[in-house]
DNA sequence: AGGGGTACCTGCGGGC
DNA sequence: TGCCCGCAGGTACCCC
């Protein structure tokens, strides 16, 4: 499910309402989406730390504990994090994929809900210690992330750029909603090849990167349909009635009313509007 | 390198 | 109504 924005949203939640507190107890009830340590490890390993700050790296919520360890989550498809624990938080949420639940020592309660299971649990010293994070690309909201750097980036790939904007070891947070509306935005074809690219397009992109991400983080994310993302309070986020091509198959393109089309690129629904976006 | 497939999971909607 | 299929915001691992 979630993307930079999504993940963004969480984190920035995370950061006002549980920075400071104790975690008095936690409970897991699927052992398959903690990854490392063992269950006995890690309950013994969280239980009285304090919450310090909690940062983002890609998708993943890295929350710092008092004891040097972080605690890294990744959502996977259709993970949430809500805090706390209310009837208004957890009323469109099943209950029965409450995976893992911490409390904090003022009774609240953080629950990680994922109905699909692709979400992982992590207590380690080093977010390096993570395969999937090690690996990660740039921030592209970064400030260090520039378009020269970028332009320097893409002339040497091959890649479809549909293919490389999701490839998460290239440029980190960017999903397939994003990575659509990301080319739309930039009047970009999904399968044009990388290298094929001029400075002025690769420009264009890099706008595109930029601007798409950081008004979907103003908007809180995208929840799509009556899909399943929410913030931390369970609601929907904003950006959704924002978005151009993403799950609009068959439907006008609001620029230019040409027919969205769907064609699978890497397996994935890739959404383009084909008058604005040539090949 | 880059592309493609499969697997991991549950739930939903469409077609018959 | 039920059943089967394909689809879903992600990633890892396999093969070519």
């Amino acid at each position: 499910m979630p993307e930079l924005p999504e993940v963004e949203t969480i984190k920035g939640d995370l950061q006002k309402k549980i920075k400071g507190k104790k975690i008095k107890n936690v409970v897991i009830n699927i052992e398959k989406i903690l990854k490392k340590p063992s269950l006995k490890e890690f309950v013994s390993k969280v239980k009285n730390r304090i919450i310090q700050e909690i940062n983002r790296r890609g998708k993943y919520i890295i929350i710092n504990l008092d004891s040097g360890e972080k605690l890294i989550i990744h959502l996977g498809m259709t993970g949430l994090l809500i805090y706390p624990i209310d009837q208004k938080s957890m009323a469109n949420i099943i209950p029965k994929h409450n995976h893992l639940i911490i409390t904090f020592t003022d009774d609240n309660q953080l629950v990680f809900n994922d109905v699909r299971r692709f979400g992982k649990v992590y207590l380690v010293c080093d977010i390096n210690e993570v395969e999937g994070v090690a690996k990660l690309g740039i921030e592209p909201l970064d400030e260090n992330f520039t378009k020269e750097i970028f332009i320097r980036m893409i002339r040497k790939k091959k890649n479809k750029i549909k293919s490389l904007l999701i490839k998460q070891e290239f440029i980190t947070g960017l999903g397939n909603i994003y990575a659509n509306e990301v080319l739309h935005r930039s009047n970009i074809h999904p399968l044009r090849v990388a290298s094929s690219f001029t400075d002025e397009e690769i420009g264009k992109l890099f706008q595109g990167i930029k601007s798409v991400l950081s008004e979907a983080v103003e908007f809180r994310g995208s929840t799509v349909a009556d899909e399943a993302y929410r913030d931390t309070d369970g609601e929907k986020g904003k950006f959704a009635e924002r978005l151009q091509v993403y799950a609009r198959g068959g439907k006008n393109c609001f620029k230019c009313g040409s027919t969205i089309e769907v064609i699978k690129i890497e397996g994935r629904s890739t959404f383009f509007c084909p008058q604005c976006q040539k090949l």
